[in-house]
DNA sequence: ACTCACGTCAAACAAGGGTTTCAAACGCCC
DNA sequence: GGGCGTTTGAAACCCTTGTTTGACGTGAGT
């Protein structure tokens, strides 16, 4: 087996002789299961990609699921680190109670920036959103319990709208989540195509604060 | 195993004898597809569930993926039906322009209704939900081509909110449409856990209205 | 120079997948 | 009842998959 005491330490700024091939794998891994799907995307086809030999995931990861779970682990853990960073800011900048629309921006913001065409998470964010539909059962049930990242959002929600009940407030927080989520490339371009090309998804900022508006009145409802 | 040469419901329009067969196979496909995911479901699975030989699939439907379309193509026509059912309705009701409210609840309604746990079609809704993010390659050339049915209900909103640029529209719709797709089993046993059992699923009256109210707010802002 | 831990490589392995085959059984019509 | 197209049954086929194996190369420590 692999080592216990994992350095999980960003990949992206390695000791770049022990793990070149493992960094190697875990950027081609991230990127095929990202642009085709988690099932659709073997162990060779990575392996390929990366230019390394088949045996590689099995040695430095384990098993193609754990390799899976720990791309998922680590983005994960970067959004949320983010997310639960600017919800901070907020607070302290609206002396601990934020308002709804700020709230939203710690929600949407890190995702939505990261969206961007040029951004180096660009194919994070929309792993992210994979796993949640296509996850293995593990990562579901990482998704389905562990909900204190979240939990912070809804507190958030209820201090800032205590004339709602918390179970509206839970609903609402939930149509956000959906909101934001459907941001897939295939939805995209089915909203191209709607649109005949008016929509342009390259636009983060604007789409950010259309996000935004719309959540935000969907709250203030 | 179990009384799977049973279901005796009539395939739309088929000569219910000789499918009987087919019938138990479309069945419980729909039903393991929408349970477990559509890689994660064998033929070998799917013949044992409906209780015929394993050449079942590959004789009446063709292929594995085949069958897949065949539910898709038949799921997908039937909730359009509905809903464009629900939205000349509205049209006929309000003098031809109906109000956002009139549009969204034709947009909701129909697969929320079907969501209700009595209801026999709920299963065929996680289905349709599923089909957009895991679905084949001819599943997801249709859903991003086929943008007809889309088109009356974008119209539609051009039409309820004149003072709005389309393209303002066009994403707000893309919003709404998240909200409903959100709506996965999973996703809901993650807001169960973090809610702490408060909301409750099954009303589904009450999550229509909710949402409804949500994508309302949103598109009046 | 020897050792030994570590990474890499080609090859093989075992399991599971969808699909095909072909004989047997069935249903219907003359 | 006999013929014939259709459906079912059990088995096999063949490919892809993730994983494992054991040999080989490398490089630092003594």
């Amino acid at each position: 087996m692999t080592d216990a005491a994992e350095p999980l330490e960003d990949l992206a700024a390695d000791p770049e002789r022990e793990a070149a091939t493992k960094a190697a794998v875990f950027t081609a891994a991230e990127r095929l299961f990202a642009l085709h799907g988690f099932q659709n995307v073997s162990v060779r086809d990575i392996t390929a990609e990366a230019g390394v030999n088949l045996a590689s995931i099995n040695y430095h990861f384990g098993s193609k699921d754990a390799l899976l779970f720990e791309i998922f682990r680590r983005r994960t853990a970067e959004l949320n680190r983010e997310r639960a960073r600017m919800l901070h800011v907020a607070a302290d900048a609206h002396g601990g109670r934020p308002p709804v629309r700020a709230i939203l921006a710690a929600l949407f913001e890190p995702p939505l920036r990261w969206s961007n065409p040029a951004h180096e998470r660009r194919i994070s964010v929309q792993f992210i959103i994979r796993a949640r539909s296509e996850g293995t059962e593990s990562m579901k049930e990482v998704l389905r319990t562990d909900v204190s990242h979240l939990r912070r959002f809804a507190d958030a929600l209820i201090a800032a709208l205590p004339q709602l009940p918390p179970e509206e407030i839970y609903w609402r927080l939930h149509f956000a989540l959906g909101m934001l989520h459907n941001n897939r490339f295939a939805e995209f371009d089915r909203l191209h195509v709607l649109s005949d090309g008016v929509t342009r998804e390259s636009d983060v900022e604007a789409l950010l604060k259309r996000m935004i508006d719309f959540a935000e009145a969907g709250f203030l409802a």
